[in-house]
DNA sequence: GAGTGGTCTAGACCACAGA
DNA sequence: CTGTGGTCTAGACCACTCG
């Protein structure tokens, strides 16, 4: 039987890794450093280093130059029940805070948003499924999602500038049932949702606004809703660390 | 304004990552040796070894003891319409060869599964949606499901034996329309479908067949068919590794 | 300036594949 | 046996944070 040998990195990774799951480590603690844990094993630093950098990749521990390596406060994974949030009864509980509250309160933690609104052009792809010109001003919706201190999430409204400039979507509350609601006030009721999901790389914007290294991966959800009539009146791009969320889907089958 | 200096195996991987994509080292072919691009760059092993780690963890390549770097074999992404794909007419297209066929062959490329049928139990969790106990035998069909020659995915179904066992689908060709037709002949019509789609890093098994290397991610969907009834009849775990995959998911708003 | 993680070089040796 | 990628050590220096 073939037993490869175990590297020394890779010892240290396991070692590390069962002390912060055990909680030895606490979430958010300092671990002890490089050079520290390179003495206390009698190793190298470039060998600790690797085991760091696995921990990292793992999405356990982020390590921050000048300052230390710590291990993440979210452990645990985000539930995301993509086919429910949508659903007005969620969108209206917890005071107005919607599904995405609902879903950071699950971990015992406290929801929090901060969006910054603008006017100006939509990324090509987002342009072509609104059905404007690449150059057209839209409505920006960007905000930045929080569980306690933690960045869990960016996500970027874009609504068709002739639908939503000057109407209470450039206001920093829209109100009881959020967006989808004041859509359908106006005529424009989302009657069905598209999800596309890719997992890549953050760019490096990303990677700092999410407070990840940038070889970590994240989820590029491009999340669509169109009208009866077809027309998509709100393309909402989602980027989150793959670390952080589980999405779920449920859906009825078409027998045809 | 802080011009940050780019690393050199920074330098070295986006120079790499161009060629690739230009097609100047086409897919399937041998990098540069490791030691050979240290001496054209002038640089140590170790600064050259660290761009291709970045360029592997990124799915363009996968490095392979003992033989040299290979450019991946599948640059774009396979698309996979969670929803449509199990329309009845989606089943039956491309000679029963069922959705994924049309997947791969959207690529151009040939696909091909390879199943193993067997009776034992099933994971812990699957066991629970099931409703099965954990000790109990159900029927396993796991599938290694190729385009051409590169391994794109696991998928591994899983029934209740008081359903499954004795009937067509412990044959390794179930027919037109798959399990989910063969199932509905028998009362067991499949009406509503969740899928739960997490991210992780593939156990040593998966990262072996999957022909990857182990700090790569892979998605990990676990598809629940339901009857009407509310009976999981059906789950499916896929294992697949996300920089080849993009999914989709469309369903109608619940105004409720 | 002291302390932290990150990069880089030099060079040795190990593990695996294949002729 | 040779060639490939992988691991490891020794030690220097860089980049960033904070007092």
């Amino acid at each position: 039987m073939p037993e490869r040998k175990t590297p020394k990195w890779r010892q240290l990774a396991d070692d590390l890794r069962a002390k912060i799951k055990s909680g030895e480590f606490a979430k958010g603690s300092a671990l002890p450093q490089i050079r520290e844990l390179a003495e206390e094993t009698g190793w190298h630093y470039e060998t600790v280093r690797s085991a760091v950098r696995a921990l990292e990749s793992e999405g356990l521990v982020v390590a921050k130059k000048g300052k230390g390596t710590f291990v993440s406060s979210i452990l645990d994974k985000i539930y995301r029940d993509s086919t429910s949030r949508y659903r007005k009864s969620s969108r209206e509980e917890n005071g107005a805070r919607g599904a995405f509250g609902a879903e950071i309160q699950r971990l015992g933690m406290t929801p929090r948003s901060v969006p910054t609104i603008s006017r100006g052009p939509a990324p090509a792809d987002v342009a072509e499924i609104l059905g404007v010109a690449a150059t057209e001003a839209v409505l920006i919706r960007a905000r930045v999602m929080y569980a306690d201190d933690t960045v869990v999430q960016l996500a970027t409204s874009y609504f068709p500038g002739d639908i939503a400039f000057g109407t209470v979507l450039e206001q920093e509350d829209t109100g009881t049932g959020g967006s989808i609601s004041r859509l359908a006030e106006q005529g424009h009721a989302q009657v069905e949702i598209t999800e596309d999901v890719e997992v890549r790389q953050p760019t490096d914007e990303e990677a700092e606004a999410l407070d990840i290294p940038s070889d970590r991966t994240v989820f590029e959800i491009t999340h669509i809703a169109r009208t009866a009539e077809g027309r998509a009146v709100e393309v909402v791009r989602h980027v989150a660390p793959t670390t952080l969320w589980k999405l779920s889907y449920t859906w009825a089958v078409d027998a045809s």
